[in-house]
DNA sequence: ATGCCGAATTGATCAAGGTCAACAACAAGG
DNA sequence: CCTTGTTGTTGACCTTGATCAATTCGGCAT
């Protein structure tokens, strides 16, 4: 299922590009990283591009498609740690071990660029500004991780929820798609394992914030009608 | 109260190297890290090395001492997202945004090496073998803020509090420490802020542990007088 | 069509952990 | 010495979200 297509336009043609790469680059950068960034691969729904264990050998920019990470610890245990839409970068768990520690899945026929790591460590001596940037990447990462604790940690059901959905509106934002109006990829249950809760304490919010007016939900088709309002029903809720 | 102290004998007398540094660099390598690291740091109980919107200059290798970071929300909600012992690198979350995301405060009178980063990627570029470390330093924490996450999204109480005591131990016995027998440095508040709990459901666990004869407790006093039931604790409790 | 399966919703009940409160131990400072 | 503040322990009670269960909806294969 997994294709493998080589002879892409590269990145410098993609219009992902202001998203994986740092501005700037001059031209022969730009070609550079090119001739580093060979290979797309095409991961259709459910199958994954590593899984926990797998040899590490690459990062991964998501071009297309939608993705979940999943660690699952020694008893059966499993929870999705995150989600990753186009122009986001994900494998980078795997560089300290040399091993991912992770199931990267896809939530709907996708497709990544692969960046052969030692190949972009080999590159970052030449380049600075790539160097920065790839710390700036792992960075980011680390602050992200950061936030979702502060989440798991100190909020409620609600506002787990609340948060969810304005994180993925501002990502969607970023990327110029519509951010008050869009369709959830993953299920109540994957929702529920990233959240730390039940899928039906996700149902039931679901339900409620539609009761209150801020939200519709259909499905998997989610508007935020209040976006002003949830966002103060995050801040406001436990003072 | 924060004292510089310059002229110290630097990194390649330190007896913490092989935690702080890769493995197998020349002597010539050695020295460029020296010149790198010129600057510790005392921090009294308390204080803070860095707080949530300074500049990010640098990133900084505990020598001696306990630190903790703790993210604070918009809304006065505060968690504790670790804690550092030496030999640990804390300070990572301020590459992205040039700017730092959380609190760095000492537990008790410590010591921090001072390392610039800027200059750290400088030296990256000439010595590969120090970039690959940095990267693999920084991957570290992001599978480390995984395993957190598992933690507070998955376990139920008595499991974070036992996964958080065997984690501790772990890292003693790393470093050469008694492992089963240690002084917590920080309140039971600080614990229950980093597990998501409420430091009196941490006070009821340590005893309901101390009642099941896994542990001892004497105020910051543990003694974990059973590892091996407390991991099959762990593992068994939620089948 | 029909039947089946996975995903979602909703209700009833229960338990884990939070909240509130009283109190003990101990250190710091007058 | 006593006072005051911080930290920890323990109990009684309550709330949140988990659990169990019934039902619906839609897609897909036969």
């Amino acid at each position: 299922m997994t294709e493998i297509t080589k002879l892409q336009p590269a990145c410098s043609q993609c219009n992902l590009q202001e998203l994986c790469l740092p501005i700037g680059l001059s031209e022969t950068e730009l070609s550079l990283v090119d001739s580093l960034v060979d290979e797309r691969r095409k991961i259709a729904r459910g199958e994954a591009i590593f899984r926990s264990g797998d040899r590490f050998t690459a990062i991964y920019a998501v071009k297309l498609g939608f993705f979940k990470t999943e660690v699952l610890s020694e008893d059966g245990r499993h929870q999705v740690t995150s989600f990753y839409m186009p122009g986001e970068v994900l494998g980078m768990d795997g560089i300290s071990a040399e091993t991912h520690h992770c199931d990267a899945i896809a939530l709907e026929d996708s497709e990544v660029c692969l960046i052969p790591f030692h190949e972009l460590e080999t590159i970052s001596v030449k380049v600075p500004t790539m160097q920065r940037h790839l710390h700036r990447v792992m960075s980011r990462e680390i602050v992200r991780d950061q936030g979702m604790m502060m989440m798991l940690g100190a909020m409620r059901a609600e506002e787990r929820v609340i948060a969810f959905l304005l994180n993925l509106s501002q990502r969607y934002a970023a990327r110029g798609y519509a951010s008050t109006d869009f369709n959830l990829r993953m299920t109540r249950e994957e929702i529920g394992s990233y959240l730390g809760l039940k899928l039906e304490t996700v149902s039931r919010t679901f339900s409620h914030l539609q009761e209150e007016g801020v939200l519709q939900v259909e499905k998997k088709r989610i508007r935020l009608v209040d976006t002003v309002r949830l966002k103060k029903m995050l801040s406001q809720d436990r003072l």
